[in-house]
DNA sequence: CTGGGCGGC
DNA sequence: GCCGCCCAG
C-alpha cells in the first residue's frame, strides 16, 4: 500500500479527540505537572492511538515501527489475568498482520507492549493483545532476553515514579519473513527509557540482536541518541531541550537504581 | 478451553 | 518449583 501524507491526516482527524486527549493526558508526570507529548517521530502513514499505548504502523513490514506507552506502579501491580485473546487490529486501516500469519511459523507472536505490564484493567490487557503489537520472536529470544528486559522494566517501574517507555523492531537488513503477509522478521530489537523520579528526568537504551541469549542485559545498552542513529526515529522530540541532551547520551545504568 | 514446552528467577 | 512467555489440539 502506497504511503500518503493524507492518509495520515486521515488518521488523526478521524481518531476520536477523547483518545487523543487520554493518550496527552498519560503523558503528564504528577510529581511535576510536566506535560509533553512523548511519541516520537512516525517514518510511516498510521499513527493509531489505543488507550494505553500508540504505534506506528508499517504496512509493508506488517507490525509496528514503534510503541510507546507509559507506566506507573498502577499499570503494571493491577491484578488482571494475561488472555491470550489474539485479535487483528481493525484500527489499521490497511488491515494488520493476521494470526494465520504466525501460525506453523516457529515464530513466536512477541509483545512489543507486553501483556505483563498491562494489568491495570481489562482494556489494557486486552489491548496489548492486537496483532499490531505483534512481532516475530524466536521462542529462546521471546521467552528469554526479552523478557528478562521487559521484567527490568519493570522492577525501574516500581522504583521510579514514570517510565517512558518506545519499544520496537529494528527492521533494516530482516532475517526474512513469515506468512501470506510476509511479516517482516527483524534482526534486532530496540528499548527506550526515560525516567522521572522526584521531577528529575533520566535515559537509558537497549539493543538486542534477535538471538537466545544468556548474556547480563547490561551488555546491551545502548544511548537513545544510537538508536535514533539506526531507526532514523526521532524519540522525545517535543522534550525540552536541555533534558533531551541529557537523558539521550546517558547510558549509566546507575542513574536507574540510585534514583537521581 | 486444556495441556504442554521453554526459559529463567 | 513456580511463573511468564508462548504453542498445538
Amino acid at each position: 500500500m502506497k504511503n500518503t501524507l493524507f492518509i495520515l491526516l486521515i488518521t488523526f482527524a478521524s481518531c476520536a479527540k477523547s483518545d487523543l486527549q487520554n493518550v496527552k493526558a498519560q503523558a503528564i508526570d504528577k510529581r511535576t505537572s510536566q506535560s509533553f507529548d512523548f511519541y516520537p517521530t512516525s517514518t510511516y502513514d498510521q499513527v493509531i492511538f489505543h488507550t494505553y499505548y500508540a504505534l506506528s504502523y508499517s504496512e509493508k513490514d506488517e507490525q509496528a515501527e514503534w510503541i510507546a506507552y507509559k507506566l506507573t506502579k498502577e499499570n503494571i501491580d493491577g491484578d488482571i489475568k494475561r488472555t491470550n485473546n489474539f485479535k487483528a487490529d481493525k484500527k489499521v486501516t490497511t488491515e494488520s498482520a493476521q494470526l494465520s500469519d504466525y501460525k506453523g511459523s516457529g515464530y513466536d507472536r512477541g509483545h512489543l507492549a507486553p501483556a505483563g505490564s498491562m494489568k491495570i484493567n481489562k482494556t489494557s490487557m486486552s489491548e496489548s493483545f492486537y496483532m499490531s503489537n505483534m512481532s516475530p520472536q524466536s521462542p529462546g529470544f521471546n521467552r528469554g532476553i526479552w523478557k528478562r528486559l521487559e521484567e527490568k522494566v519493570r522492577y525501574w517501574t516500581e522504583i521510579n515514579d514514570s517510565v517512558f517507555v518506545v519499544s520496537g523492531p529494528i527492521l533494516d537488513n530482516p532475517l526474512g519473513n513469515i506468512g501470506n503477509n510476509e511479516v517482516t522478521i527483524p534482526r534486532a530489537y530496540f528499548k527506550t527509557l526515560l525516567g522521572y523520579k522526584n521531577g528529575k528526568a533520566k535515559g537509558l537504551a537497549f539493543i538486542m540482536p534477535h538471538a537466545k541469549s544468556g548474556e547480563s542485559l547490561y551488555k546491551f545498552i545502548v544511548s537513545i541518541n544510537d538508536v535514533e542513529e539506526i531507526t532514523e526515529i526521532d524519540f522525545y522530540h517535543n522534550v525540552d531541550k536541555e533534558i533531551q541532551d541529557k537523558v539521550e547520551s546517558n547510558k549509566d545504568v546507575k542513574l536507574w537504581f540510585i534514583g537521581k
